[in-house]
Formats: C-alpha cells, sequence, structure tokens
RNA sequence: GCGCCCGUAGCUCAGCUGGAUAGAGCGUUGGCCUCCGGAGCCAAAGGUCAGAGGUUCGAAUCCUCUCGGGCGCGCCA
C-alpha cells in the first residue's frame, strides 16, 4: 500500500520537473499517520523540499496535490499543519489488500528488498563446555529470528555457529571428563575448584568408561603427584592447567585427543538437539580448530606481517589495532608460539567475507562489546570493508519465578539450562518472551508469567486469536456455510464498520512492519505489531457475528478472518512461534 | 579513570532511524456471556520521556554535559 502512494507522489514530482529543486531531501519520506483524522498516509516532501526550494511550504504541497495522478485508491488527498499531505485511502484499496493476503497465503508479507545481498548471522557460538543455560536461549531467539526477517526480505541468509573447539575451556572440560572417569572406575581424590562439575560431564564420563575400560586409568596418586596447590590456599586456574598438563603427559597425545574429542561431540550434539527442538538451526558449525589445521591462522597472521600490521615486543606478536579504530594493540602470538583467539577470529571473519557475503552479522553476548573494535580492526588490515562487520549485542536475561530471583552461577553448576526453561514454559512461550524485549535492554523473564494462560500473556492472547478464526471455520462447515476465496472476496465490498475498517488498514501494515523489523533488527516490532492485530480482531470478534444469515456479508467476513489469520501466522512463523488451530 | 549500552505511566516495556494531542500490557476502578471459544471485550484514572543546554519549521528520537544503573577494559574466548 505504501509503496503505491509512493509511487503517486513520485509521479507528481516528476510532472513538476524543473519547478522543484532537483533532488528530492532523503529526509522526504511517506509515512503512516498516527492519528487517523490525518487519513491513513502522510507525506512530508512539501516540508523538506520548502527550505531548498525557498517557497512555502503549504503553497508547494498544493503545487504537489494539484499534479497527483487520479486514482481508485485513494478517497482524498489534503493539506495540513505546516504542509503535511495527507492521504485518505478508500474502500477498494483496503480490500485490495485483503485479497492479497488471501492470494499470496504464506508469501504475504515477503518482499525482494534485500535481492542480491548476502548475509551470515553467526549467533549463540557458545562454548561447547556444557549445557546451553537460559542466556544462550535469548541469543538463539532473537539470531533466528532476525535470520528469518533478512530472509523474508529477500536476504541471502546463511546461519552459522562459531564452534570454539580449539581452546583452554575445552581442555579443562577433556580433564574434568577424564577425572570423573577415574572416580567411576574407583579412584578417588578432591576434583578441581575450576573443572567442571556439572552433572552433565557424568554421562559423558561413564561413556568413556564403557569404550575403554580402565585403559585410560591412571592411579590418583600419580595423576595429582607435585601439582601446585588448588584453590582456596593456591591458584585454581594455574591448578587446573597443571592438571590438564599431567593429564596430556599420562595419556600420550593421541588418548588425550580422544577424551577431549568425546566431550566435544558429546555436548555439540546435545547443544544441536536442544535448539533444533527449539526451532533453531544452522547452515553450518563452523570449526575454530579447523581454521588452524587448514593453516588459515599462519597465513592470516603472515599477511598481517607482510602488510606491516604487527610487531614484535617482549616476545609477542602485536597487531597494531590501535592503528585502525581499537583501543589498544593485540597480541596475536603469545611468547609460547601459540596464536590467540584474537587471530583466530580475524582469519575466521575474513573467511568469512571469502565466503562471498556482503554482511557479516554477530549476535554477541553484551559483554563482548570490546570484541567488536578488535575484528573491525582485523577486517580492515585484511583489505575488507570495517562495515562490513555489524555486531548486534544481546543483553542478559534475568530468570524470575513470581516476584523472586532466581539466582543463578555458572560456576556451581547450578544453572537453569535452557531445556529446563522450554520443559517448563514451553517453546513457544519461551521463543516469544525471548524476542518481546528490544536486544540492547536487559530482560527480565519471568517464568509464571509464561506459563500462565491469561491475557498478561502475549503468546496465548496472540494465538487465540488464530485459534478463534480456525474454530469459526469449523463452526461455518458443521453448520454446513461452505465459504470460498472468491465469494470471500466479493463479500469484503459489504463490510463497512469501523472495526472492518481498522482491521483492514492493520493488515495492511504487515509488509511495511515486516520491512521495518528486518531493516532495525527487531524481530520486538513484529510482537508488537501482532498484539495489536490481535486485539483488533478480539474487538471485532466480540463486536460482530461472523457467521450471519446473508451470506455476502458472511462471506467477507469469513474473508477477512481469514486474511487475519494468515498474516498472524506469517508473524509467528518469523519469530518461530507455533500458529495453533485450537488450544 | 576510559569505552559501549540503558534511563519513557505504580510495575514490565513499545515508540516505525526527526513529525501532528507520547502508546501497550499488567496492576487499580467500573461494566459486558439465552449469541461463532470469556485464554475474550468495553470504559475510567495514571507522564516534567532522568536532568540541563544545543541543532530546526518540529526532538522521547540527533549532539554536548550532569546524575543514576548495567557491562567491558588479559599473551582467556
Amino acid at each position: 500500500m505504501k509503496t503505491q502512494i509512493e509511487g503517486l507522489l513520485a509521479a507528481a514530482l516528476e510532472a513538476l520537473g524543473d519547478q522543484l529543486p532537483q533532488d528530492v531531501a532523503p529526509e522526504a519520506r511517506v509515512e503512516r499517520t498516527r492519528d487517523p483524522r490525518h487519513g491513513d498516509f502522510a507525506t512530508n516532501v512539501a516540508l523538506a523540499l520548502a527550505k531548498p526550494a525557498g517557497r512555502n511550504p503549504r503553497e508547494l504541497a498544493q503545487l504537489v496535490v494539484a499534479n497527483l495522478p487520479a486514482s481508485e485508491l485513494v478517497d482524498e488527498v489534503s493539506i495540513a499543519g505546516p504542509g503535511f499531505i495527507n492521504f485518505r485511502l478508500s474502500k477498494t484499496a483496503f480490500e485490495q489488500e485483503v485479497r492479497a493476503v488471501l492470494e499470496r497465503g504464506a508469501d504475504y508479507g515477503r518482499s525482494a528488498s534485500g535481492a542480491g545481498r548476502s548475509v551470515i548471522v553467526e549467533f549463540v557460538s557458545a562454548n561447547p563446555t556444557g549445557p546451553l543455560h537460559v542466556g544462550h536461549g535469548r541469543h538463539a531467539a532473537y539470531g533466528a529470528s532476525v535470520a528469518n526477517l533478512l530472509a523474508a526480505t529477500g536476504h541471502e541468509v546463511h546461519r552459522e555457529y562459531y564452534v570454539n573447539d580449539a581452546g583452554r575451556q575445552m581442555d579443562i572440560l577433556a580433564a574434568s571428563v577424564w577425572l570423573r572417569y577415574l572416580e567411576a572406575l574407583g579412584e578417588s581424590f578432591a576434583f578441581p575448584a575450576n573443572g567442571y562439575r556439572g552433572g552433565y560431564v557424568q554421562p559423558i564420563a561413564d561413556q568413556l568408561v564403557a569404550q575403554e575400560h580402565d585403559r585410560l586409568r591412571r592411579p590418583a596418586a600419580e595423576v595429582f603427584r607435585d601439582l601446585p596447590p588448588d584453590a582456596p590456599e593456591g591458584d585454581q586456574d594455574e591448578y587446573i592447567d597443571a592438571v590438564v598438563a599431567r593429564m596430556r603427559e599420562l595419556l600420550g597425545e593421541e588418548d588425550y585427543r580422544k577424551v577431549h574429542a568425546l566431550g566435544l561431540q558429546e555436548i555439540l550434539a546435545d547443544i544441536r538437539d536442544d535448539l533444533a527442538e527449539f526451532g533453531v538451526t544452522f547452515d553450518r558449525w563452523f570449526s575454530e580448530r579447523s581454521l588452524t589445521e587448514l593453516g588459515l591462522v599462519a597465513e592470516c597472521i603472515d599477511r598481517l606481517q607482510s602488510d606491516g600490521h604487527v610487531y614484535e615486543r617482549d616476545g609477542a606478536l602485536w597487531f597494531r589495532a590501535s592503528e585502525l579504530g581499537d583501543e589498544k594493540d593485540r597480541v596475536v602470538v603469545r611468547d609460547n608460539g601459540q596464536t590467540t583467539y584474537i587471530a583466530s577470529d580475524i582469519a575466521y571473519h575474513l573467511g568469512k567475507r571469502q565466503r562471498g557475503h556482503d554482511l557479516l552479522l554477530d549476535i554477541l553476548g553484551a559483554d563482548h562489546h570490546g570484541y567488536v573494535a578488535r575484528v573491525r580492526a582485523g577486517l580492515e588490515a585484511m583489505g575488507e570493508p570495517g562495515d562490513s562487520l555489524e555486531v548486534r549485542l544481546v543483553q542478559f536475561a534475568v530468570l524470575y519465578r513470581g516476584g523472586e530471583k532466581v539466582q543463578m552461577s555458572t560456576r556451581s553448576g547450578e544453572f537453569v539450562t535452557l531445556r529446563e526453561l522450554r520443559e517448563e514454559v514451553g517453546n513457544d512461550a519461551a521463543r516469544l518472551f525471548y524476542v518481546l524485549r528490544s536486544n540492547d535492554q536487559h530482560l527480565d523473564f519471568d517464568l509464571e508469567l509464561a506459563k500462565s494462560r491469561s491475557n498478561e500473556n502475549p503468546v496465548y492472547y496472540i494465538q487465540y486469536a488464530h485459534a478463534r478464526v480456525r474454530s469459526v471455520f469449523r463452526q461455518a462447515t458443521e453448520k454446513g456455510l461452505g465459504w470460498t476465496p472468491a465469494a470471500g472476496a466479493s463479500g469484503l465490498a459489504l463490510l463497512d464498520s469501523a472495526h472492518e475498517r481498522a482491521l483492514m488498514a492493520s493488515l495492511g501494515r504487515y509488509p511495511e512492519m515486516v520491512e521495518l523489523a528486518a531493516a532495525n533488527r527487531a524481530p520486538q516490532n513484529i510482537v508488537h505489531y501482532l498484539r495489536e492485530l490481535a486485539q483488533e480482531f478480539h474487538t471485532w470478534y466480540n463486536a460482530e457475528t461472523f457467521l450471519v444469515d446473508d451470506a455476502g456479508v458472511r462471506a467477507g467476513r469469513l474473508a477477512l478472518a481469514e486474511a487475519t489469520r494468515q498474516v498472524i501466522a506469517n508473524g509467528l512463523a518469523l519469530v518461530g512461534v507455533g500458529a495453533p488451530d485450537s488450544m
């Protein structure tokens, strides 16, 4: 609808030709009005052009209006306030839009505005050292919704999970698995303070027992001989690193790798299943280790070196990030010869560009904001545009049960997992609650509210509207009242209540909402829109009976109801929430 | 100390990249089922958009400062 108005306006400006400044000011736009008394759409072109044209805005507005081509879509054009041009659309325009919803079905709201643009969305990317917790759930829901929005607007979208399988945390996981294995075989000792103590480690250790029996068993006395003290007397980090080193020494690299791989494989499988059940899938799980194994990190460092972007100091190799917008220079190769995560990240992001993606969209935790300048500097050093990287930060989610905050601590292994949350409140409620708030706003996630079956809960409120339409159609069938889209389309002309007109107008806004939400990476726009749409539907439902005797009116009302259902279903799909036939 | 994010109704939050009289939900108060699903609807009350400057036809929105909250500032990822 908006595009059609823009078309009319463009024609008018064209007709005026050189009577106006050549360049239409970029801030000149066609927008929805907020107040229905101002019609349906308004444009500020006259205001925007007044200054460059050196003319009175109202006078300009009259000129524009006089040159607007006639259209059956517009009932009235008026000039208001300082020089706004208001358009009141015709009933025909609204009916046409409802027909478009019925014709395009699940495709209604999709556009090609992003066609030809390839976006790689990286999200979740949680360390595979344990199950996902509720914070990761927010990343998953947000990232998946944004990816859906981009796909719906025609972008070519690639979803990726970066697997941090190369770092120290993974070594600690391997050690934790092995120690639980030793315990299972009867060794006894104090579990390291900084090891992974969560219950999920045990089944992996048990599997190791089943596979290897006691082949990897070593006496505890040998394992812990002459290690530095653990916390609280000593340093827990130093201690756990010593345990890892001892493990590698006692098992040898091959068997060490075996345990490491088992831990990684099991936890990743769990994460993958968890996300899949949550409706979140990836096109690729990208291994950090593969970057090193394929020599891409080394290649990247070579390039930095030959282009003069690095220097040596204190035995380490430093990247001149501060010359490219970062706060300080960063170590890419440590004094022990190991590359740092920054080197991997640069290689990884460069690879994303080399794979042909125009936009690299990273969804990261708010605590990673310092990382942005680093990677951007890296991309620029590699000759890639810094603005090809876009980062959206997701703020923390805090769980509440009723009014009580649910305490969590990763350290003790006492955190609520995403799986537990999903089992408690259901996937639909979880998906919707996670994207209800703007990503850069802290989220208070109330478990009781998410479970409640009342109008406090937007999930049920929106789904209920969808189910109600289905129910009405079931009733119609039972009463032997048939309905066809064709009959519905012609029946629309018979609808003229304020509720019906308002509902039609809201349906027509959907494509703009998708466009907007995609551009702003703001799935909450869709949720809020759906809530309003459901509200208008419920209001209409209470005010009017659909299954009336007059076949024409009945067909029209069913058409409008069906179109509403379709848009609700389309919108819910974007945020990964189901549209049930009954509840 | 420096950097990033946030501050909107009693509570939880929207606010369409600067538009016309700032909106929802909950909560509070008062109404609506012989009728397609009451998991619903209608109505009322509730605001110095943290504060102060600035930019302009026009600011919750953009800029500066102040106050308050969160998060960063490793040869960890």
